[in-house]
DNA sequence: TCGCCGGGTGTGAACGTGCACATCCGGCGC
DNA sequence: GCGCCGGATGTGCACGTTCACACCCGGCGA
C-alpha cells in the first residue's frame, strides 16, 4: 500500500505538501497541487485512516446508539444516517443496547469514546439514557433523535406531541368522546410526548380523561390489551402510541367480537409499511424517519466541525385517515 | 489518557512486557503479569485502537454490508451480529447499499477494506453482489447470510428451499392443486431458493406449474398483485415469498371481493411480528434471524483468527399454520 | 565446567500521518 | 538597497502500539 511519502517522492515534493493537499490547506500553488493529485491518482493512494486517527486522536466515525434497531422507525433512520454520513466521508458504527440499564448505556458510550468516534447519534429515547449521558460529561458532540424539545444536547424530532394531538382530534371530530390511550413504556420520551398530545387534545375539548394503559410497543401486547379493553366497554375509540400495538389491538378486538371501526375506532402512530394493508387499513400518523436521520447527520457534523448548528424546527407529523377510524357506533 | 508506557513505568517493567500481557503472550511470569494488571487497573488504561490498527494494519471492526437494513429480517440479524461481535471485542460498522449496482457495491467494499476491517458480513443476497465480490478478490474473510448453499465464500442460511417446500406442501395437503407463487425479485438468491422449494414441492406431487409473478418484496406490490390475480381465478392458493407481500396480497384480494381463506389461501415467509395479528392471521414460515446473525459472527471470527470454521447445517425453517390457509373452496 | 537451550524481559525501530517550526523567496514600502 | 512580510514549502518529531531482535539467566546434558 502506498504511503504519503511514496506520493511525495513521485510528485517531487515533501510528504507535508501532500498532507496539505489532502487537507485542503489554502496556501499551496495550484500547479504543485495538481502534481500531487496526479501522483495520488497514479499510485491509487488512499490515506491510512488509522494513522490519521492516531495522530489527531479522533476518527471519521460516527457512532449510532440504538435500543431498538429491529423496529421499523429506527431502522429507517439509521439507513439514512449511514448514507448521509458516508456521503460526507464519515463511516458509521452502531451499538445496540441490549438493555437500557445505566451500566449497559455507560459501557456502550465508553466503547464508542474509546474508538475515538467523532460524534454520537442517540436513537434510544429514554429518559435514563440522558441521565447517563449527562452524568458521563462526555466531550463528544451528540445528537439525539426522537426526543422532546428541551432535552439537553442537540435534539431533533418529529413533532410527537402535535402528531398525537392530530390523531386524538381526528377521533374527537368523528364524534368520539370516550377515547382510551394505549401508551408506550413509562421511560420512553416518545411515549410521554404522545401521551401529552393526547391529553392536550382531550383537555382542549373538555373531554373526560381515562387512565391510559401502559404497553411495551409490541403487537402482542396490543392484542392482550384489546382483549382486556373489550371487557370494559367504557370507550368508543383507542389511540395507540404506535402502529404495532394498534394492529395487535384490532386483533384483540376482533377476537372479542368487536368490529373496527364499527364498534371501536383505532388510530396508530408511525405509518409502518403494512399499516395501509392490514384489515381495516390503519388510520395513523406518518413520520418521516429518513428525513430525521438526514437532519441528525447534518446537525452532528456541524457540531463536530464547530460550525453553528442549523436550527431545525420539529418535523411536521401528518395524519393519514384510513378505514380503522369512523364515527362512533350508536346503539 | 494513559499510554502503555505509563502502565509500564507504574508496574516497573518495560512497555513491551505490558504489550505481552495485553496480548496474552505465553511466556510471562504470573507475578509480573499481575503487577501489570494492577497498574492497568489503577490507571484505568485502555489500549489505543488506532495505534494498534496502524501497526498491525487491521482493526477489530467487522463490516456489515446490507441492502435492506430497513426490513425486519436483516435488521434483526444485524442487531444480533452487533451484539455477538461486541461480546468478542469487535465493533461493527454498517454500509447500506443504496443501489445494488456493481459500482455501488465496489465502492462499499473498497471503503470497508480501506478502514482495515477484519471481516465482512454480507446481507445483500443478490447474485451480482457475489460477482462483484469475487471479481475484487478481496483478501478479507467474509460470510454471507441468506444465500443458497454452494455459493462461494462462507455462506450461511436458513433453509429457504425447505421452508418454501414446507409452505407449498402445507397448501397441497389442505387439498389445493392450483397454487400460484408470488416471487421476489429476479436477482435475489433468497427469491430463487424459495421459488425452487415451491417448484420442487409441486413436482413431487405432480401438480401443474403456474408461471410465478415477480414482486419486489413490498406490501404495495402484493396489493397490486392481489388485484391482478383476482381477475384470473385459475388458482385457489398463493404462496408469497415474504410476509409483506402476503399481507398486501390479502388486502388486494379483499378489495376484489375475495375472502381469505374462504376463496383463496395465502401463505407467507419470514414470520414478521405483525404476521399473527393481521386479519386473517398469516400462515407463514418462521426464520430465526437472530440465530443466523449469531452464527455469522462465529463463522467470521473463526475465519479471521484462522481457525477452522465451524460447520453449521442450514437453520431449520418452521411452518406456522395460522388462519390465512384452509381447504380450498368448492363451488 | 562448559556450552547450549529456552523462558522471561528489555531495546530500538517502524507503522503513516499531522503539527510546530524553520526555511526560502519574491514583492513592496521606505 | 534594505528590511519586512507573507505565501509556499521542507524538516523533524510525536502519536501509541507491535515486531524483530538482543539480552540475561538458570538448568541440564556432555
Amino acid at each position: 500500500m502506498p504511503s504519503i511519502r511514496d506520493v511525495a517522492r513521485l510528485a517531487g515534493v515533501s510528504h507535508q505538501t501532500v498532507s496539505r493537499v489532502l487537507n485542503d490547506h489554502p496556501s499551496i500553488r495550484p500547479e504543485t497541487k495538481q502534481r500531487v493529485l496526479d501522483a495520488i491518482g497514479v499510485l491509487d493512494y488512499r490515506p491510512n485512516l488509522a494513522a490519521r486517527a492516531l495522530v489527531t486522536s479522533r476518527s471519521n466515525v460516527i457512532g449510532v446508539m440504538s435500543a431498538t434497531i429491529g423496529e421499523f422507525g429506527p431502522a429507517s433512520s439509521i439507513a439514512t444516517i449511514e448514507e448521509a454520513a458516508r456521503a460526507e466521508g464519515y463511516s458509521v458504527t452502531t451499538v445496540n443496547l441490549p438493555a437500557t440499564t445505566p451500566e449497559a448505556i455507560g459501557d456502550a458510550v465508553r466503547q464508542l469514546v474509546r474508538e475515538q468516534i467523532a460524534g454520537i447519534v442517540v436513537l434510544a429515547p429514554q429518559v435514563r439514557v440522558f441521565h447517563v449521558l449527562r452524568g458521563m460529561a462526555i466531550d463528544v458532540p451528540f445528537v439525539s433523535l426522537q426526543t422532546a424539545s428541551g432535552a439537553t444536547g442537540e435534539s431533533l424530532a418529529a413533532d410527537q406531541v402535535e402528531g398525537a394531538r392530530l390523531a386524538t382530534n381526528h377521533l374527537i371530530e368523528l364524534g368520539h368522546r370516550d377515547i382510551v390511550h394505549l401508551a408506550g413504556p413509562q421511560d420512553w420520551i416518545e411515549a410521554e410526548s404522545r401521551m401529552r398530545g393526547y391529553l392536550d387534545a382531550l383537555r382542549d375539548s373538555d373531554l373526560p380523561t381515562i387512565p391510559p394503559i401502559r404497553g411495551d410497543w409490541t403487537a402482542d401486547f396490543g392484542h392482550f390489551a384489546g382483549l382486556e379493553l373489550a371487557r370494559r366497554g367504557d370507550f368508543t375509540a383507542v389511540f395507540a402510541a404506535n402502529d404495532l400495538m394498534a394492529i395487535g389491538l384490532m386483533h384483540g378486538f376482533r377476537d372479542a367480537g368487536l368490529d373496527v371501526p364499527g364498534h371501536v375506532s383505532v388510530v396508530g402512530f408511525d405509518d409502518i409499511p403494512v399499516a395501509p394493508h392490514v384489515w381495516p387499513p390503519l388510520t395513523t400518523v406518518h413520520q418521516d424517519f429518513p428525513e430525521l436521520g438526514r437532519r441528525a447527520v447534518e446537525m452532528l457534523l456541524a457540531g463536530i466541525r464547530g460550525e453553528e448548528t442549523p436550527a431545525f424546527g420539529p418535523l411536521e407529523s401528518q395524519l393519514l385517515a384510513r378505514a380503522s377510524s369512523a364515527a362512533p357506533w350508536r346503539s
